[in-house]
DNA sequence: CCAATAATCTAAAACGTTTTAGATTAGTTG
DNA sequence: CAACTAATCTAAAACGTTTTAGATTATTGG
């Protein structure tokens, strides 16, 4: 175990003070009117005996820790690896570290990791959370700078960065209406009380309600945050037993188009003829699985730089006005072949 | 800014020592023989004041952040995010958190990253590493306690998971050249001094070797890391046009097998009937692509584990002798159609 | 009832940094 | 050269915890 090397050992070894020490570590000699020279003489101690500052004795004494949180429901899933990815890195750029929490959708772990983070003393926190009201977590937050991401509440205050799912949801419902295709189901997961999933579910629905289309409840699929892929294919192929399949399905994420996909392969139910697909996000690989599929693509890497933007505004004090607080980013509707019924 | 409530509110409130209150909290006050009931009292005003250890000033105090650092290439290729995700989630269950940074394969970055850990004080790391030799990064590791997963090198004394290249390159070589395939391909990326890369490389051509087939310059296509997507195309297309294609491809990531999959696609090339194709790390969409993809399949979740398991053993000064140091997990080969010629 | 022991509790230092509030020295002016 | 100003530097406190090394009080045996 060899003894690190603190300010002091600078101060002593240079016959000056730590308070000098410090301050021309901060880059503060100028300002405090420390001689050139002076400065000059200490970090080529510094340099001399390697020495690097132990941020968490910093941290402990300015109280900023330089680190931010970010929860999401897990972060193997490429739509939140993606987006940490982007926090990442503007997070390097400025300095910040980030640690992951995965929730699992876990309402109650979710709450223990903010918890946790709060008394690690991150300087802020992203999160995309998997609570049912906000209040459940406003308390914990306290005056704790964050930025809610992806999943969002209504009536709060937090700075919030989402996607226009609303719209892509109606994209998806008149897609599939200029194909001809009336008879429609929804593929969801549960919990279903998730603004995300909230706000595609209803949008799609109305937008079909416009053109007298209403989807039965045998065709309102609900699926486990658990064990999705067994789910998937036991509801499918339930609906298949029961001889009433539906002509289209539109899936509310990637992982449940992913699977439908899976399942609907293990039924011999071909993609588009007998039933046509389009999914919520979209994903590098629909660009070339059997058959392609269509999709709502999101802007994944600048929810990730604006939430992290709006993160560290509030980490720095500066003002938000009200409108800057509420972003919500556009979406794009891929048209491929899991959609397209050829005449 | 409400006040933050600390131990000494606590002890202040109930007459008692900062000691008592600190050794109750960290439930050392039966050790200490303190008295039950006081133990109570304490726990109680706890409750009451709802106070929370401030993590980083007990970091600072002892030394240990209860913190580990996670190092890969790119926290959104999928291979390293399923491996975050279970470090993650053993980190959790220990009472650790984990930061994550992205080298994007650039070995200074890498250092630097390495130093600001240490900097954090975090207590372990684990890391797929990018550097040419361990050499570069082992006087900055010092003796902080580390694991190095997926990228391995040779004659040093630190902990290594890795999975079994060798033997995965051989099969995938065997199973080609049982399928009467004897033009082969490899589509490698740079910098090609890692390790996994490297092995991967070797056994396969020595395996083709055994039956006397050789790998021409020409079919020995190295990619760089970066801007994948175009460089894949364009090598492939280049190919094409030289009239001389192989019968199989063999791709080094699950990277470079995608955009092989979309490149073939692009220059309609069939799969596998024009070209074969067999892939380094298996993807869940693999089994649903146009057509379904070959690959060698590696238990990534273990690979956290075990790293997450010897990295803690260390943090916690066990022994841990040689042979455990090293971990090596076996892979599987999963034949799909892209690499069956059916006759 | 005294001494010894057991039970219960505590004062103060320490961790490495930043920051507050000056102190000292050098230079300048009349 | 006295007095003031400018330039340069510093002592000590503070952050919230843990830990060391006892101190105090209560109990018990003889």
């Amino acid at each position: 175990m060899t003894k690190r090397i603190t300010i002091s050992d600078i101060a002593k070894s240079l016959g000056v003070s730590k308070t000098l020490v410090s301050l021309v570590l901060n880059n503060k000699g100028d300002l405090h009117g420390i001689n050139k020279a002076t400065q000059k003489r200490v970090l080529d101690k510094i340099d001399e005996l390697n020495y690097s500052p132990n941020l968490v004795a910093r941290g402990f004494r300015t109280g900023k820790t330089n680190t931010i949180g970010l929860i999401v429901s897990d972060i193997s899933n490429r739509f939140y690896s993606r987006i940490a990815r982007r926090v990442e890195d503007y997070a390097w750029n400025k300095g910040y570290s980030v640690v992951i929490c995965s929730t699992d959708e876990n309402a109650e772990k979710e709450k223990q990791q903010i918890k946790m983070l709060r008394e690690r003393k991150v300087d802020g926190l992203i999160i995309s959370s998997s609570q049912v009201k906000f209040e459940s977590i406003s308390k914990l937050l306290g005056e704790v700078p964050h930025v809610l991401i992806d999943r969002t509440f209504d009536e709060i205050s937090s700075a919030q960065v989402s996607v226009d799912n609303i719209k892509g949801a109606q994209m998806a419902a008149n897609h599939l209406i200029s194909q001809g295709i009336k008879r429609i189901a929804i593929l969801s997961v549960t919990p279903e009380y998730i603004s995300t999933i909230k706000e595609r579910t209803e949008a799609f629905v109305s937008s079909l309600a416009k053109s007298d289309i209403k989807i039965p409840p045998e065709w309102d699929i609900h699926i486990p945050f658990k064990d999705m892929e067994n789910a998937v294919e036991a509801e499918l192929q339930k609906l298949k037993l029961s001889g009433n399949l539906p002509d289209a399905i539109f899936t509310l994420n990637n992982n449940l188009t992913s699977y439908c996909l899976i399942a609907l392969r293990k039924l011999s139910l071909n993609i588009p003829k007998d039933i046509a697909l389009i999914g919520f996000d979209d994903m590098l690989y629909f660009t070339f699985t059997q058959p392609s599929v269509s999709a709502i693509a999101q802007p994944i890497e600048q929810i990730g730089e604006r939430a992290f933007d709006l993160l560290l505004r509030q980490v720095n004090n500066e003002e938000i006005s009200t409108k800057e607080r509420l972003v919500k980013l556009p979406v794009a509707i891929i048209i491929r072949e899991s959609s397209t019924k050829k005449s």
